[in-house]
DNA sequence: AGGGAAGACGAACGTTTGTTTGATCCCGAA
DNA sequence: TTCGGGATCAAACAAACGTTCGTCTTCCCT
């Protein structure tokens, strides 16, 4: 049992009807989320997944239905995951600053659980990765997931709303899209050039400095 | 010949070799972009593209050796073209200003290129969209060429680090890797799920005007 | 102890993939 | 006109793909 492995609380949290205890079921969610988020979705191949989980072929179909299934389910449980940290922590902004939380507090509900995932001993590491690809290479239905649920980002748009009113309605939507922008390039190749280009004067493992300097960009950005 | 043909000149200035007219070489290579731009690089086939151009299956083995050659050459190309545009903005905007051009003409030239490539009527647009795929789907040998190829970015990172030299150096790089996100997320994903949360509010196709949005955020960003 | 459903298994299915082959066409040079 | 070589063509290649099929195995329930 890695520390990249499910725990058996994820499994029951999501999917009530769940009754089977799943060993192999868990194991190929493993494995196919760590492939997954490593090299691609289209260059990793069923038997690549099952052979790395230990399981047989049959397995993927059995218990997810199809690749691009298990695919979805993975996407769909990390996504729900991240958003439901995000949603967490920008509540708890409000309830700090009685319900108009300040621009930078906002925004660290936006950044922060995904950056704390991208640490490397982080269990969630892969997971980040993965929705990360998901964005330019997923399914047509993960594209529109990402596309329609839209609701927990209209509550971090209110709250910057709210936080700048004489800010255009439309202007808000822009900046935010631009911070989104700022974690979506948050890509271990990107952070590779990041290197090369500065003679590895860059540490993008020292996560809280690194939130730290993304914060101190997005505010200064939003505020503009 | 549509406009997202290419033209000869193009064909004829990186390849002095070719003595050919190579018609079918032009319109294998101008539907290959399209369609790697448009679905993804694993999910169009060898036959895809030779269907889409009118021409015999083994053109694209013949007139580029293999699948990966022919989308390795149409990344070289373009990246090409866009940092010879980048640097050129930048020679000028030295020149305008002595040597020490401000941030904001420094971004200006760093993301005035691709975000003119994203317009709608714009012949490139497809390259650039090939370009930003390229990014996390792209072949090891394209991820290796993005990787090492950084000497475009360190003159931009020289000048930023001019018009702010109170700023560490380490400081520079991470806000230049800042920047770099907001135009790697000009994808028509992202921005159809910024239509869908702002109700249709936010205009992409506005390029001048989201060049300013862009460069507002980017300067504040940059200069905090 | 026995019955039965769920799970795991090896093996094969039919497609699709990128690439190669050898014949044929076309057109400029001799 | 004849020759020759680059360009194009239909056809086939082996490999890899996702999926499905029966058949064992396992283990809980009565």
């Amino acid at each position: 049992m890695t520390s990249d492995n499910d725990n058996p609380i994820d499994l029951r949290l999501l999917e009530p009807g769940e009754t089977q205890d799943a060993a192999t079921k868990a194991a190929v969610f493993a494995a196919a989320e760590r492939l997954f988020a490593e090299q691609g979705f289209q260059n990793v191949s069923v038997r690549d997944i099952t052979t790395e989980a230990g399981v047989n072929l049959a397995a993927v179909n059995y218990h997810f239905g199809s690749k691009d299934a298990l695919l979805f389910e993975i996407f769909r449980r990390r996504t729900a995951e991240l958003n439901r940290q995000r949603a967490r922590m920008l509540h708890e902004a409000h309830a700090r600053h009685d319900g108009r939380p300040p621009a930078r507090e906002v925004l660290e509900a936006l950044f922060a659980p995904p950056l704390h995932w991208s640490a490397l001993d982080h269990p969630r590491r892969l997971s980040l990765q993965f929705i990360i690809r998901a964005r330019g290479e997923g399914t047509e239905a993960m594209r529109e997931a990402l596309r329609n649920d839209v609701s927990y980002l209209a509550r971090f748009a209110d709250a910057l709303a709210q936080a700048r009113p004489d800010l255009a309605r439309e202007e808000v939507y822009w900046r935010l899209h631009f911070c989104l922008g700022l974690i979506h390039n948050s890509q271990p190749a990107e952070f590779d050039r990041l290197n090369v280009l500065s003679g590895g004067l860059t540490q993008e493992s020292d996560v809280e400095a690194l939130l730290a300097r993304m914060l101190d960009f997005a505010v200064a950005g939003f505020l503009a």
